[in-house]
DNA sequence: ATGGCTAACATGGTTAGA
């Protein structure tokens, strides 16, 4: 068995934290590294930069918003820029190949407030991500679809449910898409093995959010069943969130064990 | 107490995040 280990982290433009980053790549021993919200054009992308990081590099972004990215160790193949047939205005999702496994960065829409344009444009982009998470189990078997999906799964993953409920991110509509998603045959591999509360992924930069813990796990690793079956570990890295001018997100970073 | 903070774009104040 052979460890590939796998993170997502939601940096709040790339620009600003490619410090952090490299200092994050320094510190974890990663194989692929999702990116979302890296806000800059591709002709902007510090695709050098990041190679003397020790990282091949792929992007899909676009001007002032969203944007998301692929880093591998070994070069990914076969890469895939948005949902498959998904006519879509905004940069949200990029997949490849590493090591047999099919690797999908995705950011979810934020969907703004329950009942507004933005959350019907989240629900409706959740379907389209339905129907492509489906055909990446049936063609691949081993997937592993992560990012910041803008939905904490349920109330261990939120620290006041009661002043959220039935707010975005926690509303039973798009807690039922991300049900849907996982009823596919897809895990929340952090849930595998961590069954508390407590334990989130984004913190609101005002009012003291991360001092207090007052946060949402809402940036999740779904692995295919086939996949699943070698997990060996996933923890959020709380450390970057404390360095000066952080993201609001922290990384999550699963381990499996593949056949070497 | 419906604020608080950060980033992009622009260079003051709006849009967006979650």
């Amino acid at each position: 068995m052979s460890p590939f280990t796998v993170a997502t982290w939601n940096v709040n433009s790339l620009k600003v934290r490619l410090a952090h980053l490299r200092e994050f790549l320094g510190l974890q021993a990663i194989d692929a590294l999702v990116l979302q919200e890296i806000k800059m054009e591709d002709k902007d992308f510090p695709a050098a930069a990041l190679e003397e990081m020790g990282f091949h590099a792929v992007a899909f972004g676009q001007k002032t918003y969203n944007g998301v990215a692929l880093l591998t160790r070994a070069p990914a193949t076969d890469i895939v820029r948005g949902i498959p047939g998904y006519d879509d205005p905004q940069a949200r999702v990029i997949a490849g190949t590493v090591r047999g496994v099919r690797v999908v960065g995705v950011y979810v829409p934020n969907g703004q407030a329950v009942g507004s344009d933005k959350y019907a444009y989240k629900l409706g982009w959740l379907e389209a991500l339905t129907g492509y998470m489906q055909a990446l189990v049936r063609d691949h078997g081993q997937v592993v679809v992560l990012g910041d999906y803008n939905i904490a799964p349920d109330d261990r993953d939120v620290h006041d449910p009661a002043a959220w409920a039935g707010q975005v991110h926690v509303s039973p509509a798009e807690r039922a898409a991300l049900g849907r998603l996982l009823e596919l045959g897809y895990r929340d591999v952090f849930r595998e093995l961590h069954a508390d509360a407590g334990h989130y992924s984004w913190w609101d930069y005002r009012a003291g959010g991360f001092r207090r813990n007052h946060g949402l796990r809402i940036d999740l690793v779904l692995a295919s069943t086939a996949l699943a079956r070698h997990l060996q570990g996933c923890r959020i890295e709380r450390e970057p969130r404390t360095w000066e001018r952080p993201s609001d997100h922290a990384p999550v970073i699963a381990e499996f064990g593949l056949p070497a």
